[in-house]
DNA sequence: GCGACAG
DNA sequence: ATCTTGTCGC
């Protein structure tokens, strides 16, 4: 079986499940595979997914934003539209956008050093949130960034940038609550693959230093909204 | 049994 | 995610 993407030393494809039996088995399985402790080099290039929908037309649209690491300025995109094959079900989000995700990330001339997901890493029931199973899928650095909480609990935070607290969930440390931008929401940051929560901190806070949503996400995003 | 529930 | 205008506030 070929690689899911050319270049990319990840998980061997397979076929995508259906059924959310068969989903929760595949999270199961390679949930073993996700990688926490810092497992990268250099970073020059970083990219962040986003996926739209057109529900009447039954699309998804995954749109890739490569940035330069330390200018945080666009180097490269690329936008992929596939049939949506997959419902959302909270704790199963991946089955229903990684897929037009790890293909739009094989669009990039490069594989970038290291990937910015919109969605949860390890905070996640089952540890294995959309960035660990597109981190796994293309082997690359990930790290989970979401807007809002999947599961776990958290103390008060302080109200200005910088400002953390640790997500627990079933007695184990699955991500934070940090805060990017003085009295706005926390962000929900987490380990997708290859990158500790300390380091996904520390990354988060440098790549939004001025709004609340890392600037690869915002760039994502605003690039996929122009198609769904 | 009753809520909560990434995008 | 998506349906959707103006508006309050830094």
């Amino acid at each position: 079986m070929p690689p899911v993407v050319a270049g990319m030393d990840g998980v061997f494809s397979e076929p995508w499940p259906t059924t959310e039996a068969v989903a929760h088995a595949v999270q199961e399985r390679l949930r073993r595979l996700v990688v926490t402790r810092d497992d990268f080099g250099p970073l020059r290039r970083i990219a962040a997914v986003d996926a739209h929908f057109s529900e009447d037309r039954g699309l998804t649209w995954a749109a890739v934003a490569e940035l330069d690491a330390d200018s945080l300025e666009l180097t490269s995109s690329a936008l992929l539209c596939q049939p949506t094959r997959f419902p959302y079900i909270p704790g199963l989000l991946s089955f229903r956008e990684a897929p037009a995700m790890v293909e739009a990330i094989g669009l990039l001339p490069e594989p970038p050093d290291l990937l910015v997901i919109d969605g949860q890493g390890t905070a996640h029931p089952r540890r294995f949130g959309l960035a660990c199973h597109v981190g796994v899928l293309t082997g690359l650095p990930a790290i989970g960034v979401a807007k809002s909480r999947l599961v776990g609990r958290y103390e008060d935070l302080g109200e200005t940038r910088g400002s953390c607290a640790l997500l627990w969930h079933r007695r184990e440390v699955i991500g934070a609550a940090l805060r990017t931008r003085d009295g706005t929401n926390p962000l929900f940051v987490s380990p997708g693959h290859r990158v500790s929560l300390e380091t996904c901190i520390q990354l988060v806070l440098r790549f939004a230093p001025r709004w609340r949503l890392p600037e690869p996400i915002r760039l994502a995003d605003a690039l996929s909204r122009m198609h769904g």
